[in-house]
DNA sequence: TTGAAAGCGCTAACAT
DNA sequence: ATGTTAGCGCTTTCAA
């Protein structure tokens, strides 16, 4: 493998000079530019990335730690923060927590090690006051889901509007009776959620009764489960929100197992717009991410961040209710 | 940012014991592994991971190399990836390259530079002798898709028998007017499919006028619009491959628009099993991956070539047809 | 068992 | 415009 030692020899100048050359700084001479060339060319030069990191203190790299790759909801953010970590000539490392703060932690190792310049979490599981110690050395952001009261910059969408529109437009279709399935979890996106359908039934003076609002995970098997639980209410829900599409389509499907007719007998609201939610009969009606764009804009704060400007706390991306048959 | 040196002078030692204690070099003393660890804990050290990888030339970073994030085929793959790397104690750069051979390229340019010992690659598009060329400097594996003639290892299922496997399924069902609707790419996935298909029909005697085989992409969109070609023709298929689930749900919904049944008009069988398979009505029958597993494996392959262990140029993982409903 | 010191490949300050 | 040189933080040889 080429050095710029290397390079330097066979083109006649010193390593400041090669270095220059590939740093575009301006101050070489053409003559000299040219000769480095043809040798960076003739060795195949690259040059040594941990040299450069280690010199620079800068690694290029940002730290993405992502639950699990197996749920169709990341891919569209990943894709985004990729397209702009390659804009800015950024890689990704990404790495899986599966919810354990062991495997959060040792991957947020990364940055005091200096293997990534800064971090980007999808569903941090460590506490803020821990989280907010590793940001004060190195930057980190929350994209979609965070712990309520959090100091660290996020973006997501405004999850409390949101819900609060699926449940305006559920009662404005003349439903009385609606059930939410929510999320054990104790993310932001899911507590906001939960406000916003409040909200919604209070404005409109519409009761809830206690079993109307179920909580389980992101599964289709919960969707399943949880819509069985409901229907077997003596008193049935006319309309359900679901915390996500995966749910969504569970729920349609116990709907059908139970020989009633979506939308017909009751009706669905999912959540983020994945492709699913036009490949299932019936289509699904659904609040839309900008799920692409949260990734990029996520990869911007982080950018930000790290390029010392004013660094933004909290931004909120438009999302779109979507009616589609399901409703 | 604590560094060696300051463990050194704080424990009392030099920096050769302490890079000892930290590699676990075990002739130290246990009274200045005692201080060093002390030290290390009182400093909060961690190893500065550049320089690390400067004076090793290993940088415990796998690139992988995949399409794009969005298609939910990859995820369990990536899980599967990355379970296996942070059991060996690697990391996964991964990126897209959106088919693009310019990106592609770029993306393995991280191995010369040494920011990643090995590839591994998910649907390459760089020639075979561009990335032999690569490969004889810095080990790469190609994982489920490899084009034909490849030199390279790669990792995948026996597309050819499990296509072969499907097609003679629909057979013993009774069919006689059988489709595939197959992809336009040149993976070897693609042709050993479609080798596999013809297998079976040219055994059991069976005639495929030309247009039952069409061929289009991975998407929904293509499934459906592929369908309804079929569906036009003067005698249309009573049995449908699709190249994958998400095609073969395209197919679902191409059926239900032409008022048609399945699998009481015509039957349908996806490749790949993934969960949208069991989300859709009827559920789908499909030849099953075992995605983590690929994964696993082609994370296995590529440390074993890196080790120098003896490097298995070919791995066939056992698929499984997978009857439900729409068979 | 320990330490001194060379050097991995690069950048940047300083000198010319 | 160009070169010399001092490190960045670590591992590893060599000597003691």
């Amino acid at each position: 493998m080429a050095s710029i030692q290397d390079v330097a020899e066979l083109a006649g100048v010193s390593v400041a000079t090669v270095s220059r050359v590939m740093n575009n700084s301006n101050n070489v001479s053409p003559k000299s530019t040219q000769k480095v060339q043809a040798a960076i060319e003739k060795l195949n030069y690259s040059p040594n990335w941990a040299s450069k990191n280690l010199r620079s203190k800068k690694s290029n790299m940002i730290l993405i730690v992502i639950p699990e790759f197996s749920n169709p909801f990341w891919g569209d953010i990943l894709d985004g923060m990729d397209q702009e970590a390659q804009r800015n000539h950024y890689k990704l490392i990404i790495t899986t927590s599966h919810g354990s703060v062991d495997q959060e932690r040792s991957a947020l190792s990364m940055l005091k090690q200096q293997q990534a310049d800064g971090a980007i979490l999808l569903s941090p599981v460590l506490t803020q006051s821990e989280l907010a110690g590793i940001d004060s050395r190195h930057p980190i952001v929350q994209c979609c889901e965070y712990t309520e009261n959090s100091t660290l910059p996020h973006v997501s969408i405004d999850n409390y509007t949101a819900c609060y529109e699926a449940a305006e437009h559920l009662i404005r279709m003349g439903h009385k009776k609606i059930a939410m399935i929510s999320s054990t979890n104790h993310f932001s996106s899911t507590t906001q959620r939960e406000l916003g359908f409040h909200k919604a039934l209070l404005q409109y003076d519409i009761a809830l009764p206690e079993n109307y609002l179920l909580r389980g995970n992101y599964s289709f098997g919960s969707g399943y489960e949880k819509m069985r639980l409901l229907l077997s209410n003596p008193v049935p829900p006319s309309a359900v929100i679901a915390i996500s599409d995966t749910v969504a389509a569970g729920c349609l499907a116990a709907i059908d197992s139970c020989g009633l007719s979506c939308p017909k007998d009751i009706s669905v609201i999912g959540f983020d717009n994945i492709q699913l939610s036009t490949m299932i009969h019936p289509k699904l009606s659904t609040i839309s991410q900008p799920r692409n764009q949260l990734g990029v804009t996520a990869v911007q704060m982080l950018l930000d961040r790290l390029n010392g400007n004013m660094d933004s706390r909290q931004i909120f991306l438009p999302h779109e209710l979507v009616i589609r048959q399901s409703s």
